[in-house]
DNA sequence: TTGTAGGCGTTATCAA
DNA sequence: TTGATAACGCCTACAA
């Protein structure tokens, strides 16, 4: 059914070395062979088994991207960025969702390295456990590259400056005069979520305040969980006069709730979320955060090791996270 | 360094045979040999190398996605529902996007294709020139899945009732009264735009109406052409009443372009969008489509083709769309 | 400049 | 119940 090199060797009576040679743009074949094979193989539609080529080279011009969810704009993204550089040198991507989960995510590694992929870029879950499967690929010398630092681990990756930004949110709500802060962090796999949440903890206490227990909520990821938070908040007596929250998805869904019991933002309390997706119509103060880029600095990376060998210096590329003020924030004037 | 089956061959002093056997749960092992080459696999930690498989099963366990923008909520929801199924069939999935190219279509299937992926879901650009690319999948006997259906075409493929949710927005908004009636439409690659529409033509004529050129848009794709054409309405010295956008991305650009301007919605125009996007806190009337759900259909087709083998008869799967009617229509009296 | 032979890691076929 | 041996489709020496 499908055409391998032997049957064009057969069809055009040169060798499969000849027609393997002349495919591969190999020099040392006269013109006349050459064309011969081009033809044939344009006239019968060859299309190379890459399958087989990757078991004789090794590179299957294949690699795979692990993250935590398809579905978050911060992610999508972030794919658009990998894909667009992979298809740039010609490579395909395995994509796989670990959906927040850590046996999930050692799993699809697991595939990843089983079809052999070229490399590997991974968006790891931050747990107390282990980091064995990473410190693993490293030791397998595996080329890939990371979102995120993890500690110990002496391998390329590509992060944001979390700390930086929830410092800077936070300062930001403090010039304008709020001193009852509240914190909707994500789930205690986000490194990002704890780098927000301990720079916010930091800024404040070096102020002599302090994130109130009852105005501090976790795991919160999807829209509902913002919804959710922001029900109890309004269910209490008394509210922080401005919320964090881990990202934009997870702050309009307390927009949702505080709209839909009739109370306003900023009016009846200030909100600030991180990532500044484009879906976004409410005016949210917000931070940016160039995932698009940061897509494709890690595949760049990746590639980088891939071609450059296992001696390739291991790489660090940080991205600013800037604030970007809307309307989401009032003046507190005591 | 990567362990293979002839490693385990030697260090048990059993045949590759024997090992790739009861690796495989074939029967006719005795339960020593057995015991012996589970234990060896596991102590030096044997991963198989599907590529090597793949050449000499024929099964990649692979398949390929070709979607429009992963970016899109529409495409991203629907790739978690491939993804999802997938795993489950221990397949891992190729994912690339066309950004509405044809060429890159095109491409993108070719790199699967000679990456001899099991089977593939493609969400097909419609445009004039042609689906050759579609009737070489099926002459090749290549399993395939399409969203949508092709002219012609005797494939399996998974649609929405684009035309009939195009009906019931229209229909909605002439029970409120609306008389005056846009249209916002999507690219000319479109198959749900282009079915929104034509519905949305045929039912106004039924009523001796008809869409206006000047309130009639084309291309509108991202949240910013939504901008775009929201700024054209504000602009023209008469509005139409109502405005049908293509998705609710769009749609969102067009209260964005509202909202800067001071004008509301449905105040000052009513607005209707599809998709039921979840990051949606605008109340708007929209058209809810199961994409999730068809995401995960696709996958279940795509496979009962491939395990059926080529006589599988093709399947039509067609899902509702529904009217979600919220308050960004208002009721006209004339 | 071209052809031959062997190997990549696996599965499948057939003897033993 | 096990073990040789030949594919699978390609690439890469090396020989002609």
């Amino acid at each position: 059914m499908k055409l391998t090199i032997s049957d064009l060797a057969k069809m055009t009576g040169l060798a499969k070395s000849t027609i393997s040679g002349v495919l591969n743009n190999k020099d040392g074949f006269s013109e006349k062979t050459r064309q011969k094979v081009l033809k044939a193989a344009e006239q019968y539609g060859y299309v190379p088994n890459e399958i087989a080529r990757g078991l004789s080279t090794k590179y299957t011009k294949t690699i795979g991207l692990v993250i935590k969810d398809i579905t978050n704009p911060f992610y999508s993204k972030l794919t658009k960025g990998v894909q667009e550089v992979a298809s740039e040198y010609g490579y395909t991507v395995f994509l796989c969702s670990s959906f927040e989960d850590h046996r999930t995510e050692k799993e699809q590694i697991q595939a990843m390295l089983s079809r052999r992929v070229d490399g590997l870029i991974v968006a790891p879950l931050l747990e107390e456990v282990t980091f064995d499967h990473l410190f693993d690929l490293k030791a397998k010398s595996v080329p890939f590259v990371l979102l995120g630092s993890v500690p110990g681990l002496d391998n390329s990756y590509v992060e944001f400056d979390d700390y930086d930004g929830g410092r800077q949110v936070t300062e930001h709500l403090l010039e304008r005069g709020h001193r009852s802060i509240g914190f909707a962090a994500g789930l205690p796999t986000s490194r990002a979520s704890r780098e927000r949440l301990r720079a916010c903890q930091d800024v404040l206490s070096a102020r002599g305040l302090a994130l109130r227990a009852e105005f501090t909520f976790e795991g919160a990821q999807e829209l509902a969980d913002g919804v959710e938070i922001g029900r109890k908040l309004i269910a209490l007596k008394e509210r922080p006069s401005a919320l964090i929250c881990f990202d934009d998805v997870v702050a309009l869904g307390v927009v949702k709730a505080f709209q839909s019991e009739g109370l306003r933002i900023p009016e009846d309390m200030s909100l600030i979320g991180f990532d500044d997706i484009d879906l976004m119509i409410f005016p949210l103060t917000t931070v940016s955060i160039p995932t698009y880029e940061a897509g494709k600095a890690l595949a760049r990376t990746l590639f980088g090791r891939i071609f450059g060998g296992p001696d390739t210096p291991a790489q660090r590329i940080i991205f600013d996270e800037k604030l970007v003020v809307r309307q989401s924030v009032r003046t507190v004037t005591n």
